[in-house]
RNA sequence: GGGGGCGUAGCUCAGUUUUGGUUAGAGCGCUGGCCUGUCAAGCCAGAGGUCGCGAGUUCAAGUCUCGUCGUCCCCGCCA
């Protein structure tokens, strides 16, 4: 069979070409972005990953092939052989990297040829996402998904190059492996050969990197795939990609600079950037205190206030009894938004209510007055004393949340975020790193009655909180801390549990009984005590990452093949029924109502 | 599980409320013709519609009602 290809093979690729290069015979290869018939001479903007370069079909030089180009369509593939020519005078493009030449063409073989393509196969054109992912293939082909995805083949070169570097190994771990029903739904595999029972995909590979580190491999590390069975987001697939890293005989600084030193490594190779490390530090509650968020943008001020103590006797009977009940009131003051309009704050008010908040109170500070439904029910010295608490000037608006904690601080720190996007605080140049530390151990779930570990139930306590676990488990500091880069939470690890004793005390405290450890964790207490070295290490959101790199406002943005807010590819059609002979295979029955038509 | 937006030509949208009414429009793309320097090429002509789907109200539904499906954003959820 003769190859289609014959004796032409691409000798460049479509951004190589300069002037450097006019005189040359060349073959290029790629896709017709674009073609422009003049009824005489012709021109194709020919595209491949790396660029675009116009190639020329002109009837004077070559009338055979230029009677061929007529035929020639959009996202048809071409090999073309020509040369290398300088634009005539005043005709360079210089919106292209190869605008200075162009390909005068004496051999044209088309490749392929291709059907009108649903959308504009090229950036800016603005096609729904529906469209784009049933199509992905095309879409991919865009500059922009082209430019995503080598970064993040960058990206992933250079963070295995750091890891590498530093001793760490690179060792995979299972992905069909056990349940563990604490966090996240999981996703379930059945298992043939042991009718009724199921795998889990892996939530993480917690678990198995502890387990490397009782094994003495010292340092792990793998890119690899995780899966949690919960709704999407912007910034949420069911299945993601981690960078995974553990770390024996170590403490927190140690985990924590090689994670900085990896971030510096990244922000250099994709985009040039030195950043500065060590990162700042703040604690858990400091977070909440300043930014209401444990993942607070760092990149703008516009920081809240408790102002609980100045309002708790005042007359405004909102603010005065939240305090009363044990919560918290706290304010923000909008520096020159004082000629916010009535809709605006309305809007604003719908804004918190989202997180629960049952009102925003507001004051706008005019130049020898107040304007607000609420100024009236304070006294003289409460005013000065939130105007001095607030830093309050004529042209600021204020505004407050009063409730239990976590609503007054989730609403304010949300609306913070929001303000600042909308008064254009952010410097959008700028990544801000900052660690979070000294996170609470647990946190009580109401709907549960019990305590659920805020990070995971391996993290490893403060050693100077160990003899609170039992008497004040709440007040339990750990040592987790989590890297936030522009209020985004990108990687999140902390020093484990080494100890079994200390290990079952922890599940104790989270009211696992001692059969349902074992039952759950056995091989990982089990483990324990065959002499496992003190271990910690960080995991990074490898999408999340990519696409704060890229400058994307969603993760789809930077995964090849996402999946849409009800976890389908709308390309394969995945997922999709099971024939009945392959769910007898599993033992499974499908309810009636599910059933795949047969 | 809940709240909100969107769904009309291949694509992006107008038309939908105020006011249900004969033949549903535009731009881009596509097809054909003309055209030898364009790069958002130009000029002329043309084709292209299950108004997401299903019921209902009505003499009459893209338009009103109910349901349903898809998609996006958010809350819950995501240890």
């Amino acid at each position: 069979m003769l190859d289609i290809l014959g004796d032409m093979r691409r000798t460049h690729h479509c951004r190589q070409l300069t002037a450097a290069d006019i005189g040359r015979e060349v073959v290029l290869m790629g896709w017709v972005q674009r073609r422009r018939d003049h009824g005489g001479v012709i021109f194709v903007d020919l595209r491949d990953r790396e660029g675009i370069t116009q190639v020329v079909f002109n009837p004077d030089h070559s009338a055979r092939v230029h009677a061929k180009a007529h035929d020639i369509r959009s996202e048809y593939v071409l090999g073309v052989r020509g040369t290398v020519s300088a634009r005539p005078d005043g005709m360079v493009n210089p919106k292209l990297n190869t605008g200075e030449i162009e390909v005068l063409v004496h051999d044209l073989k088309i490749l392929n040829d291709a059907k009108t393509p649903p959308f504009p196969v090229e950036d800016g054109a603005e096609v729904s996402e529906t469209i784009r992912l049933k199509h992905r293939h095309l879409d991919l082909r865009r500059p922009q998904l082209q430019r995503s995805l080598m970064l993040r083949h960058k990206v992933g070169a250079v963070v295995r190059q750091y890891l590498n570097d530093n001793g760490f190994l690179d060792i995979e771990t299972p992905v069909l492996t056990k349940s563990t029903p604490e966090g996240a739904r999981d996703y379930l595999v059945p298992s043939r050969v042991n009718p009724g029972q199921f795998y889990a995909l892996p939530q993480s590979p917690q678990l198995f990197k502890q387990l490397l580190m009782m094994s003495g491999f010292e340092r792990y590390y793998q890119i690899v795939r995780c899966f949690r069975d919960e709704d999407l987001r912007a910034d949420r697939q069911p299945e993601f990609t981690q960078i995974d890293l553990e770390m024996s005989f170590v403490g927190e600084e140690e985990v924590m600079g090689i994670a900085e030193g990896l971030m510096k490594t990244v922000f250099k190779a994709a985009l040039d950037r030195d950043v500065d490390i060590p990162f700042p530090r703040m604690s858990y509650d400091e977070a909440m205190d300043r930014y209401g968020l444990d993942k607070p943008d760092t990149r703008f001020g516009l920081e809240l206030r408790d102002i609980s103590d100045i309002v708790k006797k005042s007359g405004f009977k909102v603010f005065a009894s939240v305090v009363e009940k044990g919560g918290v009131v706290k304010a923000l003051n909008a520096k020159g938004c004082s000629d916010m309009s009535r809709k605006d704050i309305d809007d604003l008010t719908a804004f918190v209510a989202v997180y629960r908040a049952k009102g925003l109170a507001w004051i706008k500070v005019r130049d020898n007055e107040w304007q607000s439904p609420i100024a009236k029910f304070f006294t003289d010295d409460e005013k000065a004393a939130l105007a001095a608490r607030l830093d309050m000037a004529a042209g600021d608006l204020v505004f407050f949340v009063a409730d239990q904690p976590k609503v007054t601080n989730e609403a304010l720190g949300h609306l913070r975020n929001h303000l600042g996007k909308k008064m254009g605080l952010i410097d959008e140049g700028r990544f801000d790193f900052l660690w979070v530390t000294r996170f609470p151990m647990m946190e009580y779930d109401e709907g549960e009655k019990r305590y659920q570990a805020l990070h995971h139930p391996f993290t490893a306590p403060l050693e100077e909180d160990y003899d609170k676990l039992e008497s004040d488990p709440l007040s339990v500091k750990s040592r987790a801390y989590d890297l936030v880069l522009n209020g985004s939470e990108v990687g999140g690890g902390s020093i484990r549990i080494h100890q079994r004793e200390l290990q079952a005390r922890v599940l104790a405290a989270l009211g696992i009984s001692p059969e349902a450890a074992q039952e759950k964790f056995g091989f990982l207490l089990d483990a324990l005590e065959s002499g496992a070295p003190p271990h910690g290490g960080l995991a990074f959101g490898f999408d999340r990452l990519v696409m704060i790199l890229c400058g994307q406002p969603s993760i789809r943005d930077v995964i090849a093949f996402p999946k849409t807010q009800k976890a389908a590819c709308l390309l394969t059609g995945a997922p999709s029924a099971a024939a009945p002979v392959q769910l007898d295979e599993l033992s499974l029955r499908v309810r009636k109502s599910t059933e795949a038509p047969s």
